[in-house]
Parts: structure tokens; C-alpha cells; sequence
DNA sequence: TATAGTCCCATTGACGCCCATATAATCCCA
DNA sequence: TGGGATTATATGGGCGTCAATGGGACTATA
């Protein structure tokens, strides 16, 4: 199985327009999906995607009583109601709604990170600032793991 | 199977009549179904949606006889009495009933919100009000999972 | 005849589809 | 190995179609 691997930042025309980058298309012509299905990210400012099956099979998991829930998942149901379809153009572009723009504060160039399963988009500038943010936590923690094992051993 | 994703908010226009999204009515033309069946929801103030191939499944799985004190079936029973089937007119509109306007508080705007195999109708600032809660109600959960696994790891 | 419900047609504005170009990567053959 | 040819990708722009919406005509019912 493909997964999405690596970052690529891509331009956004006036029209709102993205070229998906190739290497992620080929993730999902893999599954014969032409699309991707996307939703405002829970943990940051950026958008996540990932082909319409893992929505599908989100879909699955979810009871199937006709008699309307309890909504007892409520992430999944906020990912429903946020999630877009988004086809691909002829190019392999996708259209951003407004909403996605404004949620991850996208102007002129979109940033696509692999995540393995899903992947992201992000404002190129965030995205570094995010990424060194993250960098020096990791840093952090494995400063204490050093402590740690200096004191224990 | 397609299902019901994403929010779109149209305009109820003066007769009460909404425009069923696209994106909707192609997951129902996909069944064949050439309207929708509505009830009140019995988890807020919005109405349910879904295909009449639903409501028929519904069907199927009740009792012959209704049995006396069950909950599940008075649920269902108040389902059928209050559901409506609604047709799209030449434009994929639908008429949402007074009932329904005055159920979920409808006046100018509906907000279609799907929820996978079903989808609801809300006023659409009930609906971001409805959504913040459920926000904050996710993030809870997803902070209790991290502290369990912290504990168990 | 009034009122409500249904059907049909018109408008407009957005979006999908197509084609065109440029840059980059790959391949092929000398 | 080098140069040219071919393909693929990323991007720009135009045009046609369809979706969303407004409004009028027709029918049925009381």
C-alpha cells in the first residue's frame, strides 16, 4: 500500500486552484479514486486529506441504526459535517473552498505533507514554524530521556 | 456507497422551498430516489434526512406486532408518524412543511450537514452553536484518551 | 373564488471542463 | 557521455454547462 511521503508546495491561482502533487495522485489513482476528500485538521491550522475510501469506511464504523443517535462520536460526525469532496481537474488540481483557505490561513501557495495515510496542507510559513516547534520538543524529550537513564542507570 | 458529507447552507425563498445540494441529490439519484424522507430529529433542534430506502429498512426491522413498553418501538412509530416524504421539483428543490420550519427554527437560510448515511437540516446559527459544543465535547474525549494511554503505556 | 400546492421556465453566477504554455524530468540514440 | 526529443508536471486562462434561485401559470380543494 502507497502512502503519502514527503512535502511539496504547490501554487494557488486566483481561482482557488491547486495542483495536487503527483506523487500523492498516484497514492490515490492506486484505489481508482480521482479526488480527494478533505476537513479543516482538529489539532491545527491546517487542512487534512485523504481519499473518500477512509471516509467511506469512517462511515462503516459508525452503528448503522435507522432510529437517529445519540451522537456518540462526536469527532466523527464534526469531520462529516466539515469533510469535502474535492475532484480533480483535468491538470490534477483541486479547487480550496473559502472555508479551507480561511482555516489554514492559505493566500498564494499551499504546502502538501505526507502523513503516511492522510496528509496535509499548510501555509508554507506556518508550516516551518510549526515543524521547528516540533523539532524542539523532540529535542527536549530526548534531552530528559538522557537525564533519565543517567540518573536510573 | 456514496454518503452524505459536508455542509452547504441555501435559501428557503418565500414558498419554503430549499435546494437539495448536488452533491446531495447525487447520492440518492445514485439509489434511484428522486426525493428525500424528513423527520424531526430527536437529538436537537434540526431535521433528519436520508433516502425513502431507509425509512423502508426501518421498516424491516420492526416487530409485526408492536410490543407494548418498548422503547425502540415508540421511537420508531414517532418517526413514521412525523416523517414526510418531501420530491425534488424540476430544480431539486424540496418543501420543507411548516412543522419543519418551525422545528428547527427555519426562516431565511437551511444548513444541509451530512452525517454519512443520513444528513440534517439546521438554522445555520443554531447549527455553529450546536457545533462549537460538540467541538469542546471531542476535544474532552481526545484529552481522556491520551491521559489513558499515558496511564496504561 | 380564494388559497395552497405543483409544475414549468428564466436568469445569473459559479464551477467544471478543456486547451494552451512553460518548465522540468526522462529517455533514446548517436 | 552529450545533445536532442519526448513525456509529464505545474500553471494560466477561456468557455460552456449546471446549480441555485426567482417568479409566473396551472390545478385542485375547500
Amino acid at each position: 500500500m502507497k502512502s503519502f511521503i514527503g512535502t511539496f508546495v504547490n501554487k494557488i491561482d486566483a481561482k482557488g486552484r491547486i495542483s495536487v502533487p503527483a506523487p500523492f495522485r498516484a497514492v490515490l489513482q492506486a484505489k481508482n479514486l480521482s479526488g480527494v476528500a478533505c476537513y479543516p485538521a482538529l489539532t491545527g491550522p491546517c487542512i487534512e486529506g485523504c481519499g473518500l475510501d477512509r471516509i467511506e469506511a469512517m462511515v462503516e464504523t459508525l452503528p448503522d441504526q435507522p432510529i437517529p443517535g445519540l451522537d456518540e462520536d462526536a469527532i466523527a460526525h464534526l469531520i462529516f459535517a466539515s469533510a469535502r469532496e474535492l475532484p480533480f481537474d483535468g491538470g490534477g488540481r483541486i479547487v480550496l473552498p473559502a472555508e479551507f483557505l480561511k482555516k489554514a490561513a492559505l493566500s498564494d501557495h499551499g504546502a502538501f505533507v505526507g502523513k503516511g495515510r492522510t496528509f496535509q496542507i499548510w501555509n508554507p510559513s506556518d508550516l516551518e514554524q510549526a515543524q521547528a516547534e516540533m523539532f524542539e520538543r523532540a529535542m527536549a524529550e530526548r534531552q530528559a530521556m538522557i537525564e533519565a537513564r543517567k540518573e536510573s542507570g
